[in-house]
DNA sequence: TGTACATCAGTGAACGCGCGTTCACTGATGTAC
DNA sequence: TGTACATCAGTGAACGCGCGTTCACTGATGTAC
């Protein structure tokens, strides 16, 4: 019964090309790869621009490759904003270190947040497109929580209130303040909004718009 | 030569429908019943939720009929983002009128900038989209240009600054920090962030943190 | 006031497209003995 | 050290879907005379 036998696919005249070491059945690095291929994609296209098809493509794999590492295109887009808010949290932690007072503090963090929206903006989109949407990534959540207790903590410590206490209305008002200013200056920037400005100067400008906020702080207390 | 009539297609068993007056063929107000659809899907399911077919669904119109009043589905989004911008503007414009010294004025566009954020987020969200896209809708560019310069203009009077002067640094830093706080503040409270604070003091928290910026005001002088 | 005709504003079928996901499969790797 | 076998991580074809736009068409409206 050839026929039988039909059914199986049969190759095309040429000899299937043998697998070469440089480009190995199992990649090892793919998940990797993925990440940064979304990343790419959505800073070249935006966040609607992304396609998990295009990512596979990218990465030179096929569509139905990604599943087996991130489950659907929600989970790797879920993973890529995990990451960002992770590296984010790390960078708002390091600008407050490097604070001498709350005052510094809060500068440092302001100039880091704006900072990391513009030099990863298609990660800062995500991120915050990502949380909005309430996507059910425990790590997401946790990170960026971290985030926003960084800024919190540093207000405390501006304001002297023990970790026990709730916010004053004027600590709340300080800390929505200060985080509207830089989340509203980075989208801003990242609308184009602020493109007569050159670079040099867009950032440079933080340096006078953040002591508009932050000069009406208590006087610094050891924090 | 029956086979030559039999290529038109033939209406299935029962009668077509007598056209009544409540659904003429020529409506009339298409034109407005698809730029109201737009806003109510985008409300719904997002600027990415989108799309010309539901809308005309909405409209209960063919999936053509579009395209005689906006050309394509960009010309439709561009045409709700310039009415977006038309309504803003003069939201600005009254509330700026409000105001009784520059201070006020300031004071009275954020309360408006937010509120008009938070209730329209559809269109809000839509225009700004547009305009990083940069449709090229004149209309548009027109209107956002005026809303962008009542905040200016209102700046200007805030620190004697003539219409043929350059903003001074510290003018143009007052102008970008006012902007910053109004946009992230709308930003974070579209994007959930502002959950557990309720609707109400949502926007009563506006009162505490623009004069944070405000403050910084020079003494008023004759507008 | 009537009529011919151009233009406007719809219809609905059809087009080709890219998408996310599923499926049966198979090569590669790891592990137990 | 070898070998059997389970599991992991890919393939590529196929699915059904909704999309924007085009097309030939026609009913409704407006205008010139």
């Amino acid at each position: 019964m050839e026929l039988a036998m039909a059914q199986k696919p049969v190759k095309s005249g040429a000899k299937p090309a043998r697998r070469t070491k440089a480009r190995p059945y199992h990649l090892g690095d793919l998940k990797e790869k993925l990440i940064a291929a979304t990343e790419a994609l959505i800073l070249e296209k935006g966040v609607d621009g992304f396609s998990l098809r295009e990512v596979a493509r990218r990465a030179g794999v096929s569509p139905a490759a990604p599943s087996h590492h991130f489950g659907d295109a929600q989970g790797l887009l879920a993973e890529v904003a995990y990451l960002g808010f992770r590296d984010f949290a790390d960078a708002l932690a390091a600008a407050d270190a490097r604070g001498k007072n709350p005052a510094t503090r809060l500068h440092e963090q302001g100039l880091a947040y704006v900072g990391f929206a513009l030099s990863h903006p298609a990660r800062f989109t995500l991120m915050f497109r990502q949380r909005a949407f309430g996507a059910g990534h425990t790590g997401l959540e946790t990170e960026s929580a971290r985030a926003f207790s960084i800024l919190e903590n540093a207000i405390r410590a501006a304001t002297g209130t023990a970790p026990d206490e709730h916010l004053s209305q004027d600590g709340f008002g300080l800390l929505l303040a200060t985080w509207s200013i830089v989340h509203g200056f980075a989208h801003l920037a990242l609308e184009g909004q602020l493109d007569h400005a050159a670079g040099e100067r867009r950032i440079g400008i933080l340096d006078v718009i953040l002591p508009l906020t932050l000069q009406h702080l208590p006087a610094a207390r050891p924090g």
